[in-house]
DNA sequence: TATGAATGAGGCTTCATTCAT
DNA sequence: TATGAATGAAGCCTCATTCAT
């Protein structure tokens, strides 16, 4: 039922706490919710985090942290402009579409939340960080503006892909060619 | 200090929401800051909006629709591909810009409900016909992929705007020429 | 629309309350709902009841007066122990019967209300009293208790009107002589 | 002062519900005064009844589950009509009298709810049901119009009871004594 | 460590009543 | 007299957090 080691009780609070967060949002995911979700007593968390916002902002950090990682691992095996830009466009947009059916909300500012605020801009610098120092190795100037737009617009299609429902992997890869051609050519 | 025509009361109202919602964030800002700030009372705000969630759904929707409408105006006045892109950008921008002080979730799923994600739905619909429209008009293909990239890039400066406290008038224009020059040309 | 005289616009919100009083009960009425079905603005209640609680003991006691009045007017003109008892019976289980569509709580102690109590016992004290004088003219000794008991038997039968939705004026009648030869003669 | 196991706590909560609510009325009666005279916090209350009405209608079920259980009780040892007819008056009028300080509204359809209603037509069904089997025993023909019949004849005697402060057990035995001849001899 | 019953601050909302017109 | 927009006191209920076991 419940995980019994300290690392399997507190993964499987992140678990919960990121697909109800990411369903409900904050301020309507109950810490209730997530303890009898987790298979654990409400006062175990406490245990583990010392708030909701807590539990909500390590989660959070831990999936933005998680994000980049994956993404610096995938960059370092490849080489060539193109293809790395693809990299990261599938990387982003297939995050969202995985998450399809319990993301809303993440990646982006919540209704409340100092922290998160603040957890949001390390993750953006982060991620940004790691576009630009590639973007920068192929020989892009303004490597971090550059970066910035090209995540932005990936970041627009997560429109696409959360309010349409029939959307497909091959609208997915069609996205991503288009994003990555627009990026190094320009709208012409 | 309170607004005495009807209409008057609600632009009172719908300030102040914008304002407290902006800055707080939805769960945070109580109805009885709204109404004491609007210099009105509690029961009052009930009489013009059923909810708190119709209440900031409602202002959300004004926003969005006048967002929008600012922007065809601009657009009907110019002609030119260069200058168009500098308007939506110097649009989008100047938007978080001005309110930069207050604003924080604006354009952004909240952490509530279902209404605000319609009416962000039918705000996205919008401005990106508009720009799509205008694209086409000016000899762009893929106009609607091409709007909603175009919108991203300016999107993700944003964050910019409201972490960089330093952010001057002059970086703003810095921004919009970059953003035009990327979109119509690439990266390169 | 709205009655024009004083006396008018009086029988227009009692006729109002005490349909809605009935049907709802005291709480769940609202002054706005009165006002609105009568017909004129919720101001416009005031000018002629000082409070909710104050229109609520008038209608109420008009009630009581109204079924007290009609029950001597024909008690006068009958002679008769058995057709009296009958006319006292059917004119209390008719009371139900006629208002059973939107009767619940009348001749009830309510949920709240001192005043109410107060209107309620003036009703049974006259009401009995009628009844016991009529019981004494025919040579019925303890009067008043007699008055009482049979007032009681009557009151019970309220529940099989108000509860059995297939009651019928066959039934009626059936309670009412059922009623009568039992006070007269006993069970046996 | 809080009692410390779930049925305790539990009993604790209906008998001050039962107070408040008998004085009050449903209304009137605070469910945080209910908290603080039971010696709880007001959200305990919640964790045993999910809302004001569910406790109500949870007590008054309760009560007239009460009631009549003892009433079968008391009728299962005895023998004998005029025995059996004094048990009921008695045990029915003794309740309003024991708890003459506090009750006023409850055998009575209240300012509210379906639920009550439901839960009296449920009590006056089992009340009805128990005097008339006793009465069939008794060989007394339509048990169920008879026993309804001194049901009300007793309950009408709770006006005297509740209204005069004077009401004595005397005054108490006497209305037993009257009830009982009335019903089994007549009026003469 | 783990539990979950208990807490109680706090917010949304209702609605009787007022009063300027 | 009549209006109805405005008021604001008051109460139900939620839920993050605590703590005795």
């Amino acid at each position: 039922m419940s995980a019994s080691t300290h690392n399997e009780k507190i993964e499987a609070i992140f678990a919960v706490a990121f697909r109800l967060f990411g369903t409900r949002g904050f301020s309507e995911t109950k810490m209730s919710d997530i303890a009898e979700e987790a298979g654990i007593a409400k006062g175990t968390i406490y245990l583990y985090f010392s708030s909701k916002e807590e539990l909500f902002t390590a989660m959070t950090k831990r999936e933005f942290t998680r994000f980049v990682e994956q993404l610096i691992d995938m960059l370092m095996n490849t080489t060539g402009f193109q293809e790395r830009l693809e990299i990261v466009a599938r990387h982003h947009l297939s995050y969202y579409f995985k998450l399809k059916q319990y993301t809303r909300t993440f990646f982006h500012a919540q209704d409340n939340d100092r922290f998160l605020m603040e957890a949001l801009r390390t993750f953006m610098f982060n991620y940004t960080r790691e576009v630009a120092m590639m973007l920068e190795q192929c020989g892009v100037e303004h490597a971090e503006l550059h970066a910035k737009s090209f995540i932005g617009i990936l970041d627009v299609f997560k429109m696409d892909i959360l309010f349409d429902n029939s959307f497909s992997i091959e609208d997915l890869e069609q996205r991503i060619a288009f994003a990555v051609k627009l990026f190094r050519f320009g709208c012409q």
